[in-house]
DNA sequence: CTAGTTGCAAAGAGTTTGCATGGCG
DNA sequence: CGCCATGCAAACTCTTTGCAACTAG
């Protein structure tokens, strides 16, 4: 039995902000801070929540640098729900991933390895076209 | 000018663990309670410390997963490139995937899209075996 | 004896939770 | 009017630091 999910400013203002500032990385302070800058009611914690439940929708991808600094978020560009997503860790870039293998695949470790796949929240790491030209791996 | 190194029961202690553990994942944690449940004289401190000499020695390798999820240390003997982590979003187990077909999406995402994956740092979410039966997704 | 090592306690940061209040439908 | 959303304060987790006691060489 699913949830009945209420429509709040909170939800869209978190959103909003992210769109209005693509390929900035930002944390959850920081959504915070800008957003009481510009008056909003808004708390801490709502931030939060709200950032946790747009990753699980896949609207928006969390990328950890290292274990010290806070988690960062930014909007994905794209409301397909199976969609994959792929950053350069060297430029930030964002792009889409959608193929047949990457369909096998997942099939595959549902049937074989027991995992079942979230796509929206599985995000690949690694270099792209331009920036590998320019990085020793 | 370097500093004096004094061999300590401890510092081996960590090392072995590791070694005869190899393609588990463990934290600190788990680290300090196995050595602790085999009755050996140790801190969690010194555990934390020594497990950083040896990823700077490069006798082991810290992988992170996400900023919830603690440092998990393996030795780098045992060590696949091509090894991912797949981290359950209900009850946050942590495991590798290493098999045929994530390394032929690999190469595909290399030759097809040009994108070079860095498996170390791209982690799978979803549910795992037993978790998958609980939720309706 | 000297200097590195140990480990408890406490700090520290980011994030989550408890709970009373507020607001959508 | 029932339930979900909100947000403050407090709790929590992982990791690091301070410091006094210990120990290898």
């Amino acid at each position: 039995m699913r949830k009945k999910t209420y429509v709040t400013v909170q939800k869209d203002t978190v959103l909003n902000y992210l769109k209005e500032n693509p390929g900035r990385h930002v944390n959850a302070r920081d959504v915070y801070d800008e957003l009481k800058k510009q008056e909003e009611k808004i708390g801490l914690t709502t931030v939060y929540r709200h950032l946790e439940k747009l990753v699980q929708e896949g609207q928006v991808i969390r990328s950890v640098i290292d274990e010290n600094t806070p988690a960062c978020y930014e909007y994905t560009g794209c409301e397909d729900s199976h969609c994959y997503h792929f950053k350069c860790i060297r430029c930030g870039r964002i792009e889409h991933i959608h193929c047949d293998e990457i369909t096998i695949l997942e099939n595959h470790l549902n049937s074989e390895h027991n995992f079942t796949i979230m796509p929206r929240m599985t995000v690949f790491y690694g270099l792209c076209e331009e920036c590998r030209k320019y990085e020793e791996v």
